[in-house]
DNA sequence: CTGAAAGCGCTTACAG
DNA sequence: CTGAAAGCGCTTACAG
């Protein structure tokens, strides 16, 4: 059909080689004069590079690669827009990607390793895994929260601690004691926020005891069915709560209706925190106030992935690392505490 | 660092040449013992193809580009559930993706037209661009809704009139006769909606005025804080509304928040049903009742642009195009009308 | 500063 | 059925 316009047609049209055309095309060497006649002939002809042929010779891919474990909830709007936010910044970094969905547990290891400058990897990857990339690759790789056992891989962790605690002293000063927390124990990520919820009531003096907790374990269904379920179960172990701690906005998505469905109003009956301050959080009304990633945390991601390809001292990028920082993001879900009569 | 295994290694391992290496790669003529050894060979060196050289020499991209207009709400839930949708798809259909959002008004030209067999546009594009890709490329374009005014160039259309239908004829056989309308008008899609609803209540006897629809016309803010400013409008102009259809689950999920603030209870004091039947609709609780498409769209749309990239006669494809139908998933929120006293 | 030439890892006719 | 060779559209030393 139509013939396809490459860098020897430009060449031509600008009466000149194609490495000169090629040097200008990448900011490289040549005299004023010439750059202009060559701009002049690549807009003219509508020329528009083959990212396949550089990459080919280059040996830089300019794709990143996505690698999510098929898992976890990748339908959730959460992890939706987590992905779509890596490949929005990638594109202005000019960074393709590839993105694979694979189940680390399975033998085929992902066609999409040897086409790619760098990994993202979002979820839980085993040991066996980093071993392959680490015995046959030689990309960088990076994650968050969970470490990464290889040279040329980095996570950047989360101070999950301070996140937490921040949403439970906001609810202290409010005048609430009765807290609980709602969320899964199914993976590391789960357990750190439990964990981190457990030691910031102590601080505090308030222990926590089963009551004031569901676990999410051994319970099937959507990730909001859980959340609906789970709140009139702690409801009915706990009935003078105040102030709800949800481990995830799917979980607190379907725990607003639970609490509809039992005629109690946010705020004015009970308090509602959440995490991931999603679309959702933001969005619905009453806003539900959410813990979020203080700064964008995929910029950071991207930023620090784009580095390691281009620099050889990865030790000293690992080593300036800082830990990614939680905030709350406070809406009318705890616009104030039950006022008690 | 790691030496990268190419398909030399593996036909020195084997014993043969590259040719038949490639053949065998490719599926295509080999004797059974020699293509075992390449086989062996293949696993025991672990190695993958270089995808680009690959591209760069069969004029094949195996990519398909994603084309989104930027001036839309790229960052609903709805769309980022659209788009990974096509994603996945694609995968399915081991095809790449290269995802590009870009403003039509725009002078540039996006760069993933000359490295991708087929195109997927989502938005409102104009003839300029469409004259653009004629004229410059052959690769086959795919929509759906709007039409593409190109040879190449197919869109799936969507029954809009038989899916508002029948969300009007069901609340109407709930006993619904004050129903409200409440949506944009900002594009061609939006105003296909209000006019399906005018018609379909028409076809009963009901005629549509203008208080009983929400234009959602200059007005600023998210789409739920304008779902949510709306509602309280509508409300005041129409107390007497038993049941609402709202034009996005976005503008839906704010206006929810608008009847709880006026402590009306869904499904008892007013119904609702949203179109998009986004996972917004399905989890949140009561769940809402929601207008999506029968069969999902993403794998016709990805099929259809997949033949036409091998079919050399497009217009018999075009020709047997049938049109999206939409459907009502029922849920709670219309689970029974109001009960009038 | 610029051009001619080698070569990236593949596929694809074409001989043998 | 299989191998040797040309060539896809680029980049990158290397001469001039």
């Amino acid at each position: 059909m139509k013939k396809k316009i490459t860098i020897r047609d430009v060449a031509r049209h600008a009466g000149t080689s194609v490495g000169t055309v090629s040097n200008v095309l990448n900011g490289l060497r040549c005299s004023p004069k010439l750059r202009e006649r060559i701009n002049r002939s690549v807009s003219e002809l509508k020329y528009t590079q083959n990212m396949y042929a550089k990459a080919v010779r280059s040996s830089r891919t300019n794709c990143i690669g996505i690698l999510i474990d098929k898992r976890s909830e990748t339908n959730t709007p959460w992890i939706q827009s987590l992905v779509l936010d890596i490949i929005q910044t990638l594109s202005n970094y000019k960074y393709r990607n590839m993105i694979e969905y694979w189940d680390p547990c399975s033998q085929f290891q992902p066609q999409l390793l040897s086409n790619v400058d760098g990994l993202i990897i979002i979820g839980n990857f085993n040991d066996d895994f980093f071993h392959i990339v680490e015995n046959n690759y030689s990309f960088p790789v990076i994650t968050y929260w969970n470490a990464i056992p290889i040279k040329r891989g980095a996570s950047v962790p989360v101070n999950i601690n301070n996140g937490i605690r921040k949403a439970v002293e906001h609810l202290l000063l409010l005048g609430h004691s009765k807290i609980a927390y709602l969320g899964g124990t199914n993976n590391s990520v789960n357990c750190d926020k439990i964990n981190a919820f457990i030691s910031a009531m102590k601080r505090y003096g308030h222990e926590v005891d089963e009551n004031c907790m569901e676990h999410f374990e051994n319970v099937s269904g959507s990730l909001s069915e859980i959340g609906y379920q789970g709140t009139l179960r702690l409801l009915k172990k706990m009935p003078d709560v105040t102030a709800l701690l949800y481990g995830s906005d799917c979980y607190a998505m379907g725990g607003m209706g639970a609490l509809a469905s039992l005629r109690l109003k946010i705020p004015d009956d009970i308090s509602v925190i959440s995490f991931d301050n999603s679309y959702w959080a933001e969005n619905t009304r009453p806003g539900i106030t959410s813990i979020g990633f203080q700064i964008p945390l995929i910029p950071v991601l991207v930023e620090l992935l784009i580095k390691m390809i281009d620099e050889p001292d990865i030790d000293n990028l690992k080593n300036n690392i800082v830990p990614a920082e939680l905030d709350i993001f406070i809406r009318q879900s705890t616009e104030h505490a039950k006022q008690l009569t």
